[in-house]
DNA sequence: AACTATTGATAAAC
DNA sequence: TGTTTATCAATAGTT
């Protein structure tokens, strides 16, 4: 693909060597990875230039592919060998690699995303599931707010019930207040001259004082 | 490149996605191969399915590439760290490496190849130091082509000494023959009778037996 | 480094 | 998995 086709063979030019050295690393890295990401692979690859210099790409990190790569080359050199504690590990992380796959399969149908492939019917269970998990959830969430508001009404309550007492308490120190004021200065009209009133329980401008006040929710909603 | 093109993103259709896997797989390994061959670089290419499986490219041997790219991680990681013993050895390895990437050019060149770039005066140079190589190989050759044949000839020599010897004493012993035979016989022709005759020295066909005779060269001429 | 004529890779279809 | 074909992408040679 270019100009003219080239053989496969070392380019005895150094200069037009170093060029399409260049410009293929290039696409080579980007092929990589575009496989990574169209086909969900793993790709590893390092190249070092003729003169030592190294490039190189991982779609994880190379040093994870670089363990991945030995302990499957281990794995393979184990093949005749006796059975080890090894064995165990490694049919352990299968599983759990297996595991894992699955369980990503499943988030990215519950996501949305990857549904080619599923009938009308696996579609309605894929439906039916995520509306009993939303079900469950408004349940759990509804719960969670109903218990707070009691909660609230109950704390509410115990304060309302302090407040009716000191209402109670002020209005006794006002009357001996009153009392003392009289024997001082006489009959005098004492809430004119004083600006202090008889404040009778019940008198709130909002007339709810007998029932609990609504507290703002505390619980931010998501 | 394809009938359409593609979003570079992970292909939900898992039997498409396994289908472009195998093709693009395929296509990577090419190019990586083609990048090692062309630029002369040394290229190592993992990469895992995204069921675990492995495949691998490299252009001389994953484990090679591995550890090279290794000791150029650790070397890296060393930049701020004290000068150690290490470092005499990269610098070493360096400088090898160096030499012999020199010494292939080198020989490419005396080889003929890779003459691009070369001005009349370098060929000049180099048609010189070829000839002066010839020369010299062929001096060698023939030096040892000449003690060769001087061997041969002292070996010759005595060899026809010892034949001029043995011819004087088989002819010793067939007079004595002779003369018994008379003594028993009397006089007849001993010669028809017999049928072995006297066989004076120098009788030969070839008249050669005097000078030694050249054997043929054991060594292959090259 | 930028530009194209060409070849090569590959997506889709079978 | 292999083959075919239409198309897009990579790149060899050039400026």
């Amino acid at each position: 693909m270019g100009r003219g086709k080239i053989a496969i063979r070392r380019i005895d030019n150094s200069t037009s060597r170093q060029v399409t050295f260049s410009k293929r690393r290039k696409g080579l890295i980007k092929k990589a990875k575009e496989l990574a990401i169209l086909c969900d692979a793993e790709v590893g690859l390092v190249i070092f230039s003729s003169t030592g210099k190294l490039y190189e790409y991982a779609s994880t990190s190379m040093r994870t592919s670089i363990e991945r790569y030995n302990h499957l080359k281990e794995e393979q050199e184990q093949l005749l060998n006796p059975p080890s504690e090894v064995k165990f590990w490694q049919r352990e992380a299968a599983l759990l690699r297996q595991q894992l796959q699955n369980l990503q399969e499943n988030q990215r149908q519950m996501m949305g995303e990857q549904l080619y492939g599923l009938n009308v019917k696996d579609l309605q269970n894929l439906e039916n599931q995520l509306e009993m998990s939303l079900h469950g959830i408004r349940q759990k969430k509804e719960q969670i707010l109903t218990n707070e508001i009691q909660e609230l009404n109950r704390k509410g309550n115990i304060i309302h019930q302090e407040n009716v007492e000191l209402y109670k308490k002020v209005n006794l120190i006002r009357q001996e207040n009153m009392e003392l004021y009289k024997k001082v200065y006489g009959t005098r009209d004492v809430n004119e001259a004083s600006g202090i009133g008889f404040i009778p329980y019940g008198s709130n401008t909002r007339d709810n004082a007998h029932i609990p006040i609504h507290l703002q929710l505390s619980q931010q909603q998501t």
